[in-house]
DNA sequence: TAATATAGTGGTTAATTGTGGGTAATTTTC
DNA sequence: GAAAATTACCCACAATTAACCACTATATTA
């Protein structure tokens, strides 16, 4: 029910000209043995990149599975979820490869902020983020993603 | 119940003069060593093409016959999905080869889209597929709700 | 403080992937 | 049966990707 991972925290990197970019060590430590250094990474649902943890993307892996292919609004939900989600595992130095269209979606430049919300990683380019900060008020959306998760 | 297959993301190929198309390596890696090289090819539900591991395929033809006579619907369904089907091993390069009968069924020209759904693969001419996203926009309501469901 | 380890970044090299063809084997047609 | 068409089985290659190696800066330890 409740994650075992606890991604927490905001850390500056930057993509090098190959798309790789760093995932911090501190949430490459929590990884359990059959995550199998590997991580699910699709659109999120602001102009943000989405990291999962293999083992919770099986989760959510789960609930698509119950969706039944005789529904035409059902074929059309999976085909978006999933069409735009990678498994990438980081290589010896901790770096997982972005797609270019994961890289075009989050408008990526070179600056990246990567945030940790709980069970899943937000890789987010920086300026973007900023401005995001700015337009939108950004608290009421982790306020709401977090009341999915916490009943306080 | 649940896949062992993770079929994710999308991939854009070409189909060549022999009717070939390539399956995308990383999802010929996930096979099996039961499945031999070896997928059930079909029409799927929309004009695409659909391609299940043989092992998942089996799954599939026994959660078929339990349905026996259900709904007409279901039946044409199920007999849709039998009729058109055919089995295909993909070469040393990883290709599988085409029927002219489902490259028609999916107006395949020349670029395809292929997209990982769980436990199957779609192939979709990309134009085509383009074309489909458009028509089949579905209620938002329906979509939010899936969306909650699934989010981890 | 010196020595050691770790984290993040940048390259180089080797292997893989996707695509195109050719030729032998097999099947089909007459 | 032979000829024609189709299919299976190879080989080739450019482009991409994965697997290494190296360096610097920061943190940790003795």
């Amino acid at each position: 029910m409740s994650s075992q991972y606890t991604f927490i925290g905001e850390h500056n990197f930057v993509i090098d000209s190959k798309n790789r970019i760093n995932i911090p060590s501190a949430f490459r430590k929590q990884l359990k043995k059959s995550d199998n250094k590997t991580f699910v990474v699709t659109r999120g649902v602001d102009s943000c990149i989405w990291v999962y943890p293999l083992g919770e993307w099986k989760k959510i892996e789960k609930e698509l599975n119950k969706l039944s292919s005789l529904s035409s609004a059902s074929r059309t939900f999976l085909r978006n979820h999933l069409r735009h989600a990678n498994i990438v595992s980081y290589d010896d130095q901790g770096r997982i490869i972005l797609s270019k269209q994961l890289i075009d979606y989050a408008n990526i430049d070179k600056d990246l902020t990567i945030i940790g919300v709980l069970n899943k990683i937000e890789i987010w380019d920086k300026k973007a983020l900023i401005s995001h900060e700015k337009n939108s008020s950004i608290n009421d959306d982790y306020y709401e993603e977090l009341s999915r998760k916490v009943t306080v």
